[in-house]
Order: structure tokens, then sequence, then C-alpha cells
DNA sequence: GCATCTATATAGAACATCTATACAAAAGTC
DNA sequence: GACTTTTGTATAGATGTTCTATATAGATGC
């Protein structure tokens, strides 16, 4: 996986629903088929930063099996870093475009 | 800088026309409007390793200015590299956009 | 002769990701 | 009711790219 992607995509699946760890990476893997698979000595040190930082937020609850899981929630200041994060992705997709088929 | 697209971008620079080190990053700087600055910090690690990885060929010649300097070139290695690094750049651009914009 | 510009080079730090392993609790199995 | 499997979280250690900062060398300018 490209270095410096993980927490984009961490956010967004979060975004769009909250989500125990284990289901953020079934998720990406599955909707991704499979490009991007994100093992959890990747996916929980990532979570950790992000919590850390103030980026999501977590709780202890249930999984949809009905085991104990911690759930992860999106906060106001992660939004805004998902925004942000989106236009660097933008930015970063053009520009390698522009070097890889000048007009 | 995104890790892991430099080689893309270095690759692609000189199978464009084979440059000296500075005039690669000037390049890329160039073309990209100042999304991408490679520093010389960057730039030589990832030229002596792809040189190392016989991606690209190195002789002492002649800049512009009419300085020494070495000019890189592509090898047929290189072009496989580039066209397979082309591919999977393409294939991690659809997948983040499966995750940010699902269907 | 001394500063400046071009150009290459390297050392060291920072940091995200990967491999591998460990741990815990619940559920199935016989 | 022990035992294995499944689900879920966690961490340690290694790896490798990129960044900051600095060094070196030769030309050029004045």
């Amino acid at each position: 996986m490209l270095k410096g992607t993980l927490d984009l995509l961490i956010l967004r699946t979060i975004e769009l629903q909250p989500r125990h760890g284990l289901a953020v990476s079934e998720r990406i893997a599955q909707i991704t088929r499979g490009t991007f698979v994100v093992k959890p000595g990747s996916l929980f040190p990532a979570l950790h930063r992000l919590e850390q930082e103030g980026y999501i937020a977590g709780a202890w609850g249930e999984s949809a099996q009905g085991r104990r899981a911690k759930v992860y929630d999106i906060t106001p200041a992660g939004r805004k870093r998902l925004a942000a994060e989106r236009k660097s992705w933008d930015r970063i997709v053009t520009a390698v475009g522009q070097v890889l088929d000048p007009t």
C-alpha cells in the first residue's frame, strides 16, 4: 500500500458509518476488491494514532457478531482532516498525471 | 511527497528525455507547478537506487549550462518497471476513488 | 582572490507500514 | 465441560523511503 493513504481510507470509511477495527479493514478490502488489504499490524497502530490525534473517537461496544469491539467514530476535527486529505489526494493525482502524460 | 511515487516520476521524466539529476527535479517541479519539489537529499539517493537496480544508467556528460553532470537514461528494464508502476498507480487511484466515492 | 552558482553526494533522523506474534473472549464441537 | 476455532484487539521489531542538513567540487563573475 502507498504510504500516506491509509489515514484517508480509514477516515472516509468511518465517516460513512462508525465501525470497529477489523470491520474497517474488511470494508476497505471489499470495496477495493482486494487492491488494499490492511492487516491488523498496520490497522491498529493507525487507528491508535488517529485517536491520539483526535481525529477519531473509540468506544467499547459490540460488533455485528455480538462480540466486544472498539467502535470508532469520526470527530469534527476528523472531518476537517478528511476534507484536507481529499484535497491533497486530488492534487497529487493531478500532479502525477501531469508528469505521466504531459500535454 | 507520497512515499512510493518518486520512482515513477523519475523514470517517466528520464524516459521522455535523458537528463542529469537536478534537471530531473527541475522538470518535475515545473510540470507539476510546484506540487512536487524533490530536493537533492531525496533525489540522489533515489537515482542511485534506481541505477543500482538497473532501471536507469548514468554517464558523465554536460548540463545545459556546460557544467559536468551525470546524465541518466532509462534502460529496457527501466521501461518495463515504468510500465508496471504505471499500472500499479492506475490501480491505486481507482481503488482510492472507490473508497472515497463508493457507487 | 573571493563569492556565488551549479551540480553531485552522504549522513542521520523521522515515520508509516509490514511481518510476526501474543492475547482475550465467545462460540461451536464432541 | 475441556478443546478447537473464530473474532477481535494489541504490540514488538524490522524495513525502507523520504526529509533535513551539510559537505564537496568545479566554473564563472567581478
